[in-house]
DNA sequence: AATTTCCTTGCATACTTATTCACATCCTGT
DNA sequence: ACAGGATGTGAATAAGTATGCAAGGAAATT
């Protein structure tokens, strides 16, 4: 349950302004998570986001990237290390997998993938917002894409 | 005097880290400022610093977004106007539907499409005169094709 | 099955931050 | 010099956030 609340807070901020902790919860209530202050502050520390001038927001979106915060510099970030950061929501449509991201987050999304270089993997397309990619088959894009939100909740 | 006091705390900010607003207040004071907590409240609000998990942070050290933070404008554009403007041909491929725009308008017809969140539509990707749009079968798309279609045509 | 262990959560409350109010200071035009 | 109006500040307090603790539940172990 707790994953998903975090995936429904993610999209939240990324489509709405969220200022204080009461009202984040008073419109996750309306997207059926019902659970107190207490909690989302514990989400909200888990999930390291930061608060500013326009209320909370996701660690991208201030390129406040965990990578950036916590030292270690090398090689280019991981695919699990770039979903962290931008990810909102994977879906699939027959052999292709979309990953909606934050804004800006499709470019970087892209080339950790392309860099990794998966098998079943043909190519990516990148938006702004929004990453195709394109596998072998549908089977091969149904994988990929369990994989992907495995990360995206992990 | 309160001036050099923001600048002050930007230099500490750069170069310490403060997690809350009385490491603040005596760090400021050894620097020769002695205000209260209530004046750096103040303070921060006026510079829009972000606090996160590592404490406060300048705003210009993480290229934050100024669309996010600023500006309620009255609701994005819909569809229909973004087509009208920009959409020149709509077509279909197996379970993707192309909308062609003028040159730019791509971007705009994207951004309209996610918003509205049509609920066939798995995701769209947007270059500078091409939208893509995944819907998620092929009887979606053609759905999809007609009602952009209509809208084209209207 | 019973027990243990680990995780998640709510409640109550401690801690942190924002705001209200009152007052002092410094302009500015009379 | 004085009245009126900004602006900056501290003290008190309201508003918002974090956390210790215990309860409940799921999964693993005995």
């Amino acid at each position: 349950m707790k994953l998903q609340r975090h995936n429904a807070i993610r999209e939240l901020l990324a489509g709405s302004r969220v200022t204080n902790q009461d009202e984040l919860r008073r419109k996750l209530r309306r997207r059926g998570f019902a659970v107190t202050q207490a909690t989302l502050s514990r989400d909200i520390h888990e999930m390291r986001l930061y608060k500013g001038p326009g209320g909370y927001s996701l660690p991208a979106a201030n390129g406040h990237t965990p990578a950036a915060g916590t030292g270690e510099d090398d090689g280019p970030p991981s695919v699990a290390e770039v979903m962290a950061s931008f990810a909102l929501r994977v879906n699939r449509a027959m052999n292709q997998v979309i990953v909606h991201t934050v804004m800006g987050g499709a470019q970087p999304v892209a080339a950790a993938l392309d860099y990794e270089e998966w098998p079943d993997v043909v190519g990516t397309v990148a938006g702004d917002d929004t990453v195709l990619v394109i596998c072998r088959d549908p089977r091969k894009a149904a994988e990929v894409e369990s994989r992907l939100t495995k990360i995206l909740e992990s």
